[in-house]
DNA sequence: GCGACAG
DNA sequence: ATCTTGTCGC
């Protein structure tokens, strides 16, 4: 997949927050896109004491949830994880494994904010603006907002807010465990984006997409062979 | 000034 | 994110 990416890196807090505050204007919240087939899911990590750098994608086919294509990259860290400005510190090695893909997903869920964040930039919204392309956020825990009480059945949400603005939503992805915060990344809904990213939650809390992305990336358990679902039995790896 | 704080 | 054993619950 062909990206064409023409910005340059800060290296610096000042000049990451300049390059946020000049790209958030440049995010739509609409649903701007045609079909949607394909969905690819990200993980970044970090090896050797966090000098390295790891993220790892993989592409997945809708509604079926199958294996596509997958792939991995690694580079050297250059920016500390500071909130608020994780974009910067894991998007050069996504970018990279991104581009190493023959397959163009038509959507993009990562691991993180969309513009549920401080000046509504977070890495999805960011990445989505980098690549023109539809881009959701699926954050583990919440980075900032608040929200009323959650009710305990999957698929419930509630919206997340922040200077009385809604930006995001707190979803159960899953009866008894503790919520995703979903919010919208680049050209999507928060409500097509709830959508979304319950069709690529069948079974686990988080999205199959995040789950084999991690588990392609650590080594930790079978992979689905390409062209074959991730939910039809193939995971075996429970029983060890 | 004192907490909170995606991964 | 990463370091790590046992433990609680469906």
């Amino acid at each position: 997949m062909k990206i064409d990416v023409s910005d340059t890196w800060p290296q610096d807090t000042g000049g990451a927050i300049a390059i946020q505050n000049r790209l958030r204007s440049q995010v739509i919240t609409t649903d701007q896109f045609a079909a949607i087939t394909t969905v690819a899911g990200i993980d970044a990590g970090f090896e050797q004491d966090g000098t390295i750098t790891r993220a790892a994608v993989v592409v997945l086919q809708l509604p079926e949830l199958t294996l596509l294509e997958q792939a991995i990259a690694y580079r050297p860290t250059t920016f500390p994880y500071v909130p608020s400005l994780l974009s910067f510190r894991e998007m050069p090695t996504v970018l990279d494994a991104l581009k190493q893909l023959t397959l163009e997903p038509d959507l993009i869920l990562c691991d993180g904010a969309g513009i549920a964040h401080p000046r509504r930039l977070g890495i999805a919204s960011h990445l989505g603006v980098l690549m023109d392309k539809p881009t959701i956020g699926v954050a583990k825990s919440r980075l900032l907002g608040t929200h009323g009480e959650l009710p305990a059945d999957k698929g419930a949400w509630v919206p997340l807010m922040d200077r009385g603005e809604r930006i995001g939503a707190v979803l159960r992805s899953r009866t008894g465990t503790k919520p995703l915060f979903v919010s919208a990344g680049h050209r999507i809904s928060l409500e097509t984006a709830v959508d979304y990213v319950l069709q690529c939650t069948p079974k686990y809390r988080l999205p199959e997409t995040t789950r084999l992305a991690d588990r392609l990336a650590s080594n930790r358990g079978p992979m689905p062979s390409v062209g074959t679902s991730a939910t039809d039995g193939t995971e075996q790896m429970e029983l060890f």
